[in-house]
RNA sequence: AGGGGUAUAGCCAAACGGUAAGGCAACGGCCUCUGACGCCGUCAUCUCUUGGUUCGAAUCCAGGUACCCCUGCCA
């Protein structure tokens, strides 16, 4: 069963506040948000900020909006607002009714632009983007004033409204707010409240000139929204006095309040849109849905569960440190999910040919294969047996490394589901390669691990039998980096890169009822991992199967 | 002497003055027709550090230290 993480979750700060807010009668219903920039794709730390204010508002019977922050139409685009729509969903959020975009508040956000200048609390610089920086001073000085500062109202309600016409060209003036040059807060030496951005958006076409930034955006949207808990991360904290500023100075009725938390961050990968876009446009990945990539277009491809991903997102937990979530925490939330849900099936990725030299060369034996160890309502397919058959070379040893208990010359193993076996002879190539093993089966020993004179066999393979497999692609994935943190600063992440971070098999060989297999399933591999075909690629007569996560490997560590 | 944050185990994280939850990882063992799963056990005399207050401090106070964020007409 696809279970929800059922104990009582974790306290974190920000449930503390709300219930806090709640029972003081603060409010007495919470509203919270989503707000991505439509500008890329979302990748597993959104996700976590989504699992946030979604889970927030459902657990404490509020509601949570999916609203775009499209202030910066020279980034965005109309792609990637159906994209997050898509992820979100997928994640299993639903923002019903709620789904806004800050461009549609524009016209109100310029009326109070407008109010702001009449009460002498903006004003039109002229100073280009140089000077503007030059005045601001630096972390240890205070800036000094544009001599624009003074500007009488009418003018700057001139400008402004001619600004909002197109009449001036891309980076010739903005909208500032007057606030305090000195602040030891850089945010609040005059922030650039408007720029002219003579360029289309995604969402109201052509009908604007200027853009807000977006501090004069954000907190704005929310109160208009009646947003109660607006939850960003960290960055924004020295944001929050402006965020303040803005609705203290302006005619809004109703208070929403941020709150910060830690973002996520990811062993082994690299999470910065920058980074990312630069790993598809190289062509490092195959695009912004490679499975190796944290995007959730990617995770979902590959064959995360929605359900996983949002256990992963409950059990990393919510705080205010820096903090890096080692991956396998990630990996441990799939295979615990899939572990319960995935049917079970027997697939060879490095096929060798064995030949059972007692067994008659015209018969197939059929039986019945339990789907799921545990479940056994998941029910059984028909599994068939006959004298060649394919097993993983890694299931077999012609000089057995000490604890080796499967294949080996003289040795014999027990094929799941199937015969006790024994290996009797190796045909070799010219170069020495083993393309054949032949050998001897066990007719009394379908049942159990135990040999007709009661000799226990240590180690149980799978195996796929060569009459009817399914050949298929199989693409093992690994961590893209090999590093831990790639991200961290000085050296360039892309040196980090891990070369095997794919591994591609072109000759596996499936059991027969995998012809059948269905895209959405994720199957367990016996003794594997958990593989789920691939979407895009996979063609009837070739499918191909993307590795989610190996199972735990205790052999394989020592 | 710029401002704002954060420090609890290898990685996260709870604890709200009453004697350090939980998860992941790791390590032992049991079980097993998946070296999977499951089960049992081990894993902070101690909360960045130094002092102080208190019968009692991870929690309060004072001083250090380390790391993160802020000088876009990005969000």
């Amino acid at each position: 069963m696809n279970t929800e993480l059922t104990a009582a979750a974790s306290n974190n700060f920000l449930k503390t506040i709300i219930d806090e807010d709640l029972k003081s009668g603060k409010h007495s219903c919470i509203v919270t948000r989503f707000p991505p920039e439509p500008n890329g794709y979302l990748h597993i730390g959104h996700a976590k900020s989504i699992c946030i204010n979604f889970g927030l508002a459902r657990e404490f019977g509020g509601r949570c909006h999916l609203r775009f922050d499209d202030t910066n139409p020279a980034k965005e685009e109309r792609e990637y607002i159906e994209s997050i729509k898509e992820s979100v969903s997928w994640l299993g959020f639903d923002w019903g009714e709620h789904l806004y975009y800050a461009s549609d508040n524009f016209e109100q956000l310029y009326q109070w632009a407008v109010f702001l200048i009449e009460q002498e609390k903006a004003y039109v610089e002229d100073l280009n983007a140089e000077q503007i920086r030059a005045h601001r001073g630096t972390l240890t000085e205070p800036g000094t004033n544009s001599p624009f500062r003074t500007r009488s109202v009418a003018e700057n309600l001139d400008l402004f409204s001619r600004m909002r016409d197109g009449e001036f060209p891309d980076g010739t003036r903005v909208l500032r707010a007057k606030i305090d040059m000195a602040s030891p807060n850089i945010n609040l030496r005059d922030p650039v409240l408007y720029r002219i951005l003579h360029t289309p958006h995604p969402h109201v076409g052509d009908a604007w000139k200027i853009y807000p930034m977006y501090d004069f955006a954000h907190g704005q949207t929310d109160a208009i929204e009646g947003i109660t808990h607006s939850i960003c991360t960290l960055e924004f904290e020295s944001h929050k006095p402006l965020y303040e500023w803005f609705l203290d100075n302006l005619p809004v009725s109703v208070r929403p309040r941020q709150y910060e938390f830690a973002r996520l961050n990811l062993t082994y990968t690299v999470m910065s849109k920058r980074k990312l876009q630069e790993l598809v446009k190289l062509g490092i990945v195959s695009g912004w849905d490679d499975p190796r990539l944290p995007t959730l277009e990617g995770l979902k491809r590959r064959g995360f569960t929605a359900v996983s991903v949002r256990n992963f997102c409950e059990q990393i937990g919510v705080g205010r440190s820096d903090s890096w979530i080692d991956v396998s925490t990630l990996e441990e939330c799939v295979r615990s999910d899939l572990n319960e849900s995935a049917p079970r099936v027997m697939a060879v990725l490095r096929p060798i040919k064995m030949v059972i030299d007692n067994f008659p060369d015209d018969l197939i034996e059929e039986s019945q294969a339990a789907n799921h160890p545990q479940n056994p309502e998941m029910g059984c397919r028909t599994i068939h047996f006959g004298r060649e058959i394919w097993i993983d070379s890694d299931d077999f040893m012609e000089m057995p490394s000490k604890g080796f208990h499967r294949l080996t010359v003289g040795g014999e193993v027990k094929l799941r589901f199937g015969y006790i076996i024994k290996c009797l002879r190796i045909i070799k190539d010219g170069q020495g390669k083993i393309v054949e093993l032949h050998g001897e089966y066990d007719p009394a020993s379908r049942e159990g691990i135990h040999t007709a004179d009661g000799r226990k066999v240590k180690g149980v393979i799978h195996w796929v039998s060569a009459s009817n497999a399914v050949t298929a692609e199989v693409r093992l994935f690994d961590r893209l980096f090999n590093d831990p943190n790639p991200d961290r600063g000085g050296a360039d992440y892309k040196q980090f890169l891990n070369p095997n971070s794919v591994e591609t098999l072109t000759n596996c060989k499936l059991e027969a009822s995998l012809a059948a297999a269905d895209v959405e399933t994720r199957y367990q591999f016996e003794r594997l991992g958990y593989f789920r075909m691939d979407p895009k690629d996979s063609l009837t007569s070739k499918p191909v199967f993307n590795r989610i996560v190996t199972l735990r490997d205790a052999w394989n560590k020592k």
